[in-house]
DNA sequence: GAGCGCTTTTGATCTAGCTCAACTCCAAGC
DNA sequence: GCTTGGAGTTGAGCTAGATCAAAAGCGCTC
């Protein structure tokens, strides 16, 4: 149950969890098989989560079926703090997913009783404002191309650059990240294929090498 | 210079600036003429304003100038505190408007010496991520006339749903806040009033009544 | 290692929303 | 009053991306 599937190499954002958490980290570890719910929108927020290794998307969905996923959460990640008391979305595993757990309880407690707490945690919510208003812009004013651009560099940046980029998530997911279709956001990435500014490495098509950060960067605009 | 365009009825929100600023409100008065720039993107955020009249809306660009507007900002409400220490977006007049500014510094070294402000400021910064949540879910996944009936009840709740809807924006404003362009908001808006779920009050576009608010929400979805 | 199911790609067609353009309606200035 | 200009509406046609469909590729399980 807990075989990993890929190998975590010390995410850049790893000190916040121990940050907020303190030291002596008092939680415990669970794993997530491959499509299953870590919290439902409306629930109360009981725990907080920093992901080990696998990913996590958060999404809202619209009574029809419409789905907006908000953000992925990568190794490294912290998520189900920012809500607020009670989760404005629903999160659940992408692939197998290992995480730590917290209560949350424990969490703002502890945040109480340390000066620098309180303003980590504002730091963590302003870093999630910001991501939500750059997607904001991308949401509402990029053509297909330029979102998939910009969603390989953004992948491409929390993974530190590496040199072949894994997307633990399928081309639907991708495609209501960035508010498109599943066949649209293959399209786009054949077209950043046919424009050698992206191969696909091995047999599966979730693993890629960026041929050209800065061309991809320019398209991005 | 000061002559107001609206009258104000004491806004749901109006508790914002005296809880974070203190009583004996140490700020000045100023107001900014339809268009004018109160702040830009990149800049550092060195006050932090309160609309007393008028609307503001915060926007980013694309190099090319496709633009997507944030929000909205109206009497009573609070803006450029959320950045942190540099602009992330620009900030201006969508009509005259007077605001209330007072230093960035003076707040935040306020608020320091203070309990409950941390915990204001962080439940500002989070109704604001809230507000980018639902709003990604519009961009991205919400039709036309979706997105406009969301609109119109935002716009509704947030002036505590008057008798005559007053919308201090141009089309173009809502277009760009809602990812679409001013010809598909105009004809969205005529389908609506074709359908009976609104009408335009007196000579302006701008003045509208809400017939159906409930069929309004069934658009939303 | 054959078969099955899921994912992805690619092609063909359709359509919601964009673009371009004309016209109306105010509001402001002279 | 007349003129000018910005804002809004409406129409006609276009296009980016959606939808529908088929086939190919991969990773399971047995």
């Amino acid at each position: 149950m807990l075989s990993m599937t890929r190998t975590v190499s010390r995410p850049a954002n790893d000190g916040q969890f121990a940050a907020l958490v303190g030291e002596q980290v008092c939680c415990s570890e669970f794993t997530y098989r491959r499509g299953t719910e870590v919290f439902g929108e409306g629930e109360e927020a009981e725990y907080v989560y920093q992901i080990v290794s696998g990913a996590i998307r958060t999404y809202k969905l619209l009574c029809d079926g419409r789905r907006q996923i908000n953000s992925f959460h990568l190794p490294g990640d912290l998520f189900g703090l920012e809500n607020g008391a009670v989760h404005r979305f629903t999160a659940d595993a992408v692939i197998q997913t290992k995480v730590r757990i917290t209560s949350r309880r424990h969490l703002l407690d502890r945040i109480e009783h340390q000066e620098a707490g309180q303003a980590s945690l504002l730091t963590l919510v302003t870093r999630n404002l910001q991501h939500a208003e750059n997607h904001m812009l991308l949401l509402g004013r990029k053509t297909s191309v330029e979102k998939v651009a910009a969603f390989l560099l953004e992948m491409d940046r929390r993974q530190d650059h590496p040199d072949v980029l894994s997307l633990p998530m399928s081309r639907r997911d991708i495609a209501d990240y960035l508010g498109l279709t599943l066949e649209t956001v293959s399209r786009a990435l054949s077209t950043l294929r046919d424009d050698r500014m992206l191969r696909f490495d091995g047999q599966t098509q979730r693993q890629l090498v960026l041929l050209d950060r800065q061309k991809l960067a320019q398209l991005d605009a």
